[in-house]
DNA sequence: GCGTATAATCTTTTT
DNA sequence: GATTATACGC
């Protein structure tokens, strides 16, 4: 980071504040320094405050990050600014409808109302939940409409449809389209042409078929066509190029029932969505625009003297357009990068940026067509640079431009000059330059990657800047491992765990698919009606073979406890109980199971969802591989693993950028959607429902669509964006990795692969998660109603401690634990010498501390008795609960066994076909009792007579 | 050696 | 759906 001083071109942006500014702030320049000074100084001014400034950021950690940088450099503390418009578009827009919306609907001929309780979905699959419902009643309202529906693979196609819509302005009034939303749908034809015409040049100076020709050789092939559809022959002609006046036949179609279609399911859509008291995020911008644009009065007043826009790359059409109808002065100062523009599938448009001229103007004319909506001169547009990178060395940054420029595919080819002449060269603020830019590939990448980072690490060679200025050796924090994928990036997280070496991943993770989300999925499953699937997964989690699984299943003859186990689950009445008792049961209670418990609470609270849409749901959630954020309580020094898109903003002294394979980065392909839309050819469906001549109905394809796709260059610009963003979160060093098949990526930049066999022997896999004998016990969710301590006489221990005194306890349970635990520790008494004899005699697998539970039905609640198994002794066959007892009270089991026979059901329910035994061990002398455990009716009738 | 036709193989990111 | 590898013809 920059020192305290601005730069010269960071002055120089920090004191321009009036006028109109467009920042190219490249990685790594201090973008935020300079925009918390540049804050600082506008409400410096006399007459100046922090409410006439709005300053608007993509995330909310970025918005807190900026107030709290504006508290250190400006004479306003956190007080004032607390409620200063420093926020995210959505967070303004929230603002905005909570205190003047209530009724923006209407201009939209929408009778709802925006409330203070409207809620806003920012879930994805509950948002597809009610989208379906919605659907499902729209169906039954319109079957006019059945034939669109009947050309349509699914549903949630229209949702996204409709959110793209809205992110680019494109609103439904009641009847028509709001302003001039329909000629977006009618699409562009100018600039269509452009793109066929450049598709369908001849190659290789004439004698090679155009790009176009060549992709259209399958048209036709494994589709169905209206009988009026052109044969392949008239579409692709006889020459090197495809007749021209096919632009105009794809083009010309009659779209009135399509259009119709859309707008009556997205008013509808708008409709329900404010009926059930909700708003998406991108309705959220859609009716704060509407407001903005119709109440001039309301405008007015809340326009402000100052607007700053942070990642301006990131911000959609409809942003864009929110942004000028929020500024009430040409004091307007975009800060952006486009070469970090990664987004655009949620609809930030990087043309924002890159044709900002362009873009002000015409957004600006459009704007003012009946109203002087926009009210200052739009040019001049001032550009501003910031090119010193406080982040990287000059190898690096010179590295990453070639990111910009390299093909994504053999067969691509680009126009190396005109991008290069885009690029803002930045200039490396130190002169050091020791950086590694290695490459490798290898059969075993995850391997090979493990191997990579154990050479990196404590090796002098990859030294890495300390916080004191001082070089040091890398340590595991210091690097980040970058994935384009989720997937492999979980995949290393298990091969570094199964090697034993520190990792953490951090950001979204398919939560459905994990762990507690499958054993809540295979309960659901055997109450709805005892499916095998269900019962298979939950027998093969208690420890049965597939074989064994299968013959229970077959017999229906499912273990005891289970049994009990689903009938407690029927009394439970809604479906967030059921999920916390199953994840009680496994004792599943991190993170993970309390985003599955939100996520299915809330859907619980939102819909009207049966037990099997609930299951369905919860398929499709693990089918889309839906994200949650997770907590993932990282090491405090572990090897960083993370999504390229997620990374974006950091910084790390080591980045190794992996998974740098054919067909996973860039990705090949992309399914075609039913309905599809985008700038230049506006609205389509690709499928088209009509009878055929016997009267019998089919789904045709749509011939225009399947030629008008591929007029549409393949663009892997983004791609390429991608590669730049990762390239460029490195400090000093940077490793690219790939597989058996790597990428033109990896062939095309300027560092030679060395393929290497990983070497993994200096690894000592202690592999303590697959251990045969591990085990889980249910922890509690909270505290306990009752200790088993509660039920033991305490006549036993009265006067035992033998004048050993109170801690003498502890301490022999804390020296069994560490010595368990493989710690150094010396028996330097005779009561640990017992203990240590005892561990060092039992094979298998030992666990200290575990907490344990019982729930336990008692007349019309459930009464929780919880405490903590000192040492669990597992082999795959049995389990032995061994608590010490270290005062001088012996022959007492008929005490303890009140205790201990909480643990054993405990363990005995989890692990049915397993030999659960408990003892106490008196450590005093080292005398090993098996105690016979009460049955749970024993232990209810002891909590009722206690007075429970 | 070059161009065209055909078959085989892959298919994501998240405020 | 799109790319790449391969077969085949000129």
């Amino acid at each position: 980071m920059s020192g305290v001083e601005p730069n010269p071109e960071q002055r120089d942006l920090i004191e321009a504040i009036d006028g109109l500014y467009l920042v190219d702030a490249g990685a790594g320049t201090g973008k935020t320094f300079t925009v918390t000074r540049r804050y600082a100084n506008i409400v410096d001014q006399h007459g100046i405050d922090p409410s006439d400034v709005l300053l608007v950021t993509f995330t909310n950690n970025a918005a807190e990050e900026m107030r709290e940088r504006i508290v250190r450099h400006s004479e306003y503390g956190m007080r004032e600014l607390a409620n200063a418009p420093i926020q995210t578009f959505h967070s303004l827009a929230h603002d905005i409808l909570d205190e003047h919306g209530h009724n923006a609907p209407t201009y939209l001929g929408i009778d709802e109302t925006i409330t203070g309780s409207t809620r806003i979905i920012e879930d994805d699959i509950i948002e597809q939940a009610l989208f379906r419902e919605f659907i499902g009643q729209f169906t039954d309202n319109h079957p006019e409409y059945d034939e669109f529906f009947t050309a349509l693979s699914e549903a949630t196609e229209l949702l996204d449809l409709i959110k793209e819509l809205a992110a680019k302005g494109v609103f439904p009034e009641a009847t028509g389209w709001y302003r001039d939303g329909e000629s977006h749908l009618d699409g562009d034809f100018e600039a269509f042409e452009t793109l066929f015409a450049e598709r369908n040049e001849p190659r290789n100076d004439g004698s090679k078929q155009s790009k176009l020709r060549s992709k259209l050789y399958r048209y036709g092939t494994d589709k169905t066509y209206l009988p009026e559809a052109p044969e392949k022959w008239e579409i692709r002609g006889d020459g090197k190029q495809i007749p021209a006046d096919v632009a105009h036949q794809v083009f010309e179609d009659d779209r009135t029932a399509l259009k119709q279609f859309v707008h009556d399911v997205y008013h509808s859509y708008l409709e329900f969505a404010l009926r059930r008291n909700y708003l998406n995020f991108g309705f959220l911008q859609l009716f704060a625009f509407v407001l903005l644009c119709e109440d001039h009065d309301l405008r007015e007043r809340l326009d402000y003297e100052y607007v700053m826009v942070d990642e301006f790359q990131d911000s959609s059409a409809i942003q864009f357009k929110l942004t000028l109808l929020l500024a009430g002065t040409n004091n307007v100062c975009v800060v952006g990068d486009w070469k970090q523009s990664i987004y655009s599938f949620q609809y930030a448009d990087v043309d924002n940026i890159r044709e900002f001229d362009d873009r002000l103007q015409r957004f600006a004319q459009e704007l003012n067509r009946d109203a002087d909506r926009v009210t200052f001169p739009t040019t001049p547009v001032d550009g501003k640079q910031l090119t010193r990178n406080y982040r990287s060395t000059q190898s690096i940054l010179d590295f990453s431009t070639h990111a910009l420029t390299t093909p994504a595919t053999k067969s691509e080819s680009l126009d190396v000059e005109t991008i290069s002449e885009q690029i803002t060269p930045l200039n490396a603020n130190t002169d050091r330059d020791h950086s590694h830019i290695e490459a490798l590939t290898s059969e075993d990448e995850h391997e090979a990657i493990l191997a990579k980072i154990d050479t990196i690490v404590d090796n002098d060679a990859y030294a890495v800047e300390g916080d004191d200025g001082q070089y040091r050796a890398p340590e595991y924090g210091d690097i980040a491992v970058l994935t384009r994928t989720r997937d492999f990036g979980r995949d290393l997280l298990d091969t570094a765990s199964k090697y034993g070496l520190p990792m953490a991943y951090e950001g979204g993770i398919e939560v459905f698919r994990t762990d507690p989300a499958k054993l809540l999925l295979a309960w659901l499953r055997i109450l709805e009606r005892d499916a095998d699937r269900g019962w298979a997964l939950v027998l093969e989690e208690a420890g049965y073979t597939i074989d064994e699984a299968n013959a229970i299943i077959d017999r229906e003859a499912y273990p005891e406890p289970m049994v009990t186990f689903r009938e407690d689950l029927r009394e439970l009445e809604t479906f967030g109980g059921v999920a916390r008792r199953v994840f009680d049961r496994y004792g599943r209670s991190g993170p993970t199971a309390d985003v599955v418990l939100d996520t299915v609470q809330s859907v619980h609270g939102m819909t009207t969802f049966t037990r099997g849409e609930l299951i369905r749901f919860i398929e499709e959630a693990i089918a889309d591989g839906s994200t949650h954020d997770v907590d993932a309580g990282a090491g405090t020094n572990a090897v960083t693993v993370q999504t390229i898109h997620a990374t974006k903003g950091l910084e790390y002294p080591i980045v190794i950028l992996a998974n740098m394979n054919a067909n996973k980065f860039p990705s090949s392909g992309g399914g075609g959607n039913d309905i599809a839309y985008s700038d230049p050819i506006g609205l389509r469906q690709r499928k088209v429902y009509s009878d055929d001549a016997h009267g019998v109905p089919h789904v045709y394809d749509n011939w225009r669509t399947d030629v008008l796709n591929r007029c549409l260059p393949q663009n892997y610009d983004e791609e390429r964006r991608l590669l730049y963003v990762a390239v460029t979160r490195a400090e000093s060093h940077l490793v690219l990795t790939g597989g058996a098949d790597p990428n033109s990526f990896l062939e095309g930049l300027p560092v030679t692969a060395e393929d290497v066999e990983p070497d993994l022997s200096a690894f000592d896999p202690e592999d303590d998660d697959h251990s045969p004998y591990r085990i889980d016990v249910p922890v509690p969710d909270g505290p306990a109603h009752y200790s088993p301590h509660t039920f033991i006489d305490d006549d036993v221990f009265e006067g035992n401690t033998g004048g050993r005194g109170m801690d003498y306890g502890s301490e022999v349970h804390e020296f069994a634990e560490r010595y368990v635990l493989g710690e150094t520790v010396e028996a330097d008494n005779t009561d640990k010498e017992h203990v240590k004899a005892l561990i060092d005699s039992l094979d298998g697998e030992t666990i200290p501390e575990i907490d344990a539970f019982l729930p336990l039905p008692i007349d019309d609640e459930t009464v929780t008795i919880g405490g903590i198994i000192d040492l669990l002794h597992v082999t795959t066959e049995s389990v032995e609960i061994i608590d010490y007892k270290t005062d001088l009270t012996t022959d007492a089991e008929d005490e303890y066994e009140k205790q201990l026979s909480i643990y054993y059901h405990v363990v005995a329910d989890q692990y049915p076909d397993r030999t659960v035994t408990a003892e106490v061990f008196y450590t005093d002398d080292g005398d090993r009792r098996e105690i016979n455990p009460l049955s749970k009716t024993e232990i209810r009738e002891m909590v009722r007579s206690h007075g429970g």
